[in-house]
DNA sequence: GTGGTCTAGACCACG
DNA sequence: GTGGTCTAGACCACC
């Protein structure tokens, strides 16, 4: 699992790793109940502080992405992961209306935005296949 | 045109002026060419600082939304705004990714997602007509 | 509001605050959208680190019991604090459990037990009233 | 006697155990002067470290409700187990007073807590008769 | 001034 | 060895 993280980047480092692995949770690159390196093993490897990796972690561990187990260390869930929960829609809902909001004031059409989601979907689609 | 800021949010206030803002052009709230409050005032009603409004307006003009004249103050942009730049679409992808990465990792298929993107469209459309 | 940290207590420190502050507002001695002291303030009044304070905060809010005020800094929720809900109630069975077990174990009726219980409920009412 | 623990809660494996054992005999699944298995066996069984069930053992021991014979192994305290000690009602107070604090504060009322008891309470004694 | 983030280095409980 | 907690000191965005 190869991570990059953009130390110029506004996105919090914490963030950007959690993101990271959730896209390797969607592509298959990380499979359920696979083992995470530990908290200091993988700060030393991305360079960076273990209290980071640590707060991404909990984020992780929060939302149902990954479990801290007592004698494995942090695996990725192995039963089904979060799913589409209500407070998730609603959360969804709230960061994509400004991004439209914009889009349909730059005269962008709701056709030409959602083939762009499509496309983004289907490369997701491609990496978990290939 | 009425603004509702809320000081509880994670988003920053001007940031939430500036999409609001944006919102009025979109549905048609606030005309090309009409006049927005000076720095000075709106803050004083909005009950924020002056710096806020400040830096809200700076980043409208920016994007191409508003334009400030040294005597007519503030207006939006009577001409045609800002369009679907390359800049722009570059941004709107780096946005979107990792919204559409979690979302799929939450089991939510690509038709789903286009469903809430476009519900939003209509809300905006409905809004702009009615 | 007087907080009293037991430093030897296994008991984590943010742990200990927490529990003061709902306290707090349990009996009254903090009201809805009352402030609360920022967390550099707070950890010098108390001796402790800003970190540990912010850990706190960060609890607090996650459970809706306390806001950040973007101008007023941190006030006690002022609309109606968190509620029972399904998440809680399963969390407190769990925690229930186990001291009940061994309460029983050790022969203590269901009587005694619930006598104890509401002998605390009485105490914060008459704080809160007193 | 069946052991279920989970690896991944935050209770520690030791204390999972403990109040599991507990429960045996709250129940009357472990009788009085019943065995336990050695340290040993009981590790392996349960897929844990030996160093854990020694912990365990050791507060049970240390709390009465088993005897650890040089010869006879661990078994069941054939007579009365631990009572309703001073300094056990001090402790009881100190680990349920910031739950029902919490309770108080969500709007749970003391006739809710009580019955909420009073069910694991019966729970307990189903078990124990059935 | 505020909270949010990151770093560095330490100790502890657990297994 | 692991994660959890705490400290100390720094920089940043926001207001």
């Amino acid at each position: 699992m190869l991570i990059h993280l953009d130390f110029q980047s506004d996105i919090p480092i914490y963030l950007q790793l959690k993101m990271q692995i959730i896209e390797g949770i969607a592509t298959g690159k990380l499979k359920p109940g696979e083992s995470l390196p530990s908290v200091r093993q993988f700060a030393e490897d991305l360079g960076i502080n273990l209290h980071t990796v640590n707060k991404t972690y909990n984020l992780l561990k929060q939302d149902g992405f990954i479990l801290v187990h007592r004698q494995k260390g942090v695996v990725v869930n192995p039963d089904e992961g979060p799913k589409v929960t209500e407070e998730y829609l609603t959360q969804l809902h709230t960061e994509l209306r400004p991004m439209i909001i914009e889009a349909f004031c730059r005269g962008m059409s709701k056709e030409e935005f959602n083939k762009i989601c499509s496309q983004i979907f289907l490369e997701l689609k491609e990496k978990g296949e290939g």
